[in-house]
DNA sequence: AAATTTCTTGACCGGTTGGTAAACTTGTGG
DNA sequence: CCACAAGTTTACCAACCGGTCAAGAAATTT
């Protein structure tokens, strides 16, 4: 019993200040790394003290694994949406248009997501095989029969998927350097046009 | 004179330990990130005490941006190499070629970077202002005379840069997420002829 | 309003971390 | 071989960090 819930009927409060705190912690965590992020950074932007922020959760993982969890949902979503019947390049645009949407309207997700990653993934393997690589299995079979068909250009889905990653997260998680590089405030519009450009050109068949 | 070197003229074993010193950080800095990293994991990993890892550095910040001086050359060399003089297509191809291969056989090096980044580059901002940005400028600037040319397809040259930088790099920052959906050992060149590709593709006019 | 549960906090603790002081050992030049 | 510099180590410290505890303040129930 690990997780995170005290099991009977949360209250109000307790509704109110588990999400504060997640909040808060995602705020830091995404910042510094889980190693980087202390409690105190936590409970000072969440406006809570230590000890009352670990009368929620559990610990310091308790939290991390707690925003692991729900991330990973809304960042398989997408991918889960693909429309095994609609048409193929449509299909795939709308799906980069959607990740480059997330990685505008929720950063933070994405650098956490990073973050983790980044050091190897200790907290998430088992999501990531559990939950990420039966769903990439589905879509490269997908993509596949799709080129079959003659309907896509032949590529490899998998390394096709690792680019739309890599280029979207791109916008969030190295934003840092894209700051440095680029002043206009038209960067995701520009980084749409873009990848809409890349991935049209790469798959018409 | 925050900087690292006793000025005067290096011993041998002086060289050989500040060689051994930033080695094993860099294992340590790439890994763990800068907070997560600890002097005695650095000591460890080197052979040497933590005092006498003190005694050639003047402290763990100094290691680290030690490190990310020496990287920031060697990162920017393969966009320097860029030949004017070339054919377009050619020469943005090595370009990617070369960033797949650094992203092979520097791992370490990419992976510090991408740390760095993604915490908002506190210890780099004044290196990306001063060394990035001017030969991104220019590199965008000769894209830009090409297209004019009609020597490669329209694109914006900025954003073509994030998607080089970010599916190359992709595979040394995320390698933990590419091992459990890619189990081939091809996966480097899998990913060549991929890009290879991608980019052809989108450039060719 | 009394009783009971839920929530909050200040004080504290053991372990870790970056860094220091000083003594000791090793290398080097005359 | 000696003197002096260069290199190394043991012992230590103050600050920080995750987490605990017990007691008090607010809600909620009866």
């Amino acid at each position: 019993m690990t997780s995170s819930a005290p099991a009977k009927k949360p209250t109000r409060i307790q509704l109110r200040n588990r999400k504060r705190i997640l909040d808060a912690a995602l705020d830091v965590f995404a910042q510094h790394g889980y190693r980087g992020a202390t409690l105190d950074q936590i409970a000072a932007a969440s406006g809570l003290s230590k000890p009352n922020i670990l009368y929620y959760f559990g610990g310091k993982e308790d939290i991390h694994v707690t925003l692991l969890n729900q991330l990973m949902d809304a960042w398989l979503a997408p991918l889960r949406e693909v429309d095994r019947d609609g048409d193929p390049l449509q299909e795939i645009l709308r799906y980069v248009h959607r990740k480059l949407e997330m990685s505008r309207e929720f950063p933070r997700e994405s650098r956490l997501f990073a973050n983790e990653i980044l050091q190897g993934a200790p907290r998430m393997a088992p999501h990531l095989n559990s939950g990420l690589r039966p769903l990439v299995d589905d879509t490269a079979d997908l993509i596949s029969e799709w080129i079959a068909q003659g309907r896509l250009a032949p590529v490899d889905p998998r390394h096709l998927l690792f680019s739309i990653w890599a280029t979207t997260q791109h916008y969030a998680d190295f934003e840092a350097q894209v700051q440095v590089l680029m002043q206009e405030p038209s960067v995701h519009d520009d980084a749409w046009q873009f990848l809409e450009t890349l991935y049209r050109r790469l798959l018409t068949p």
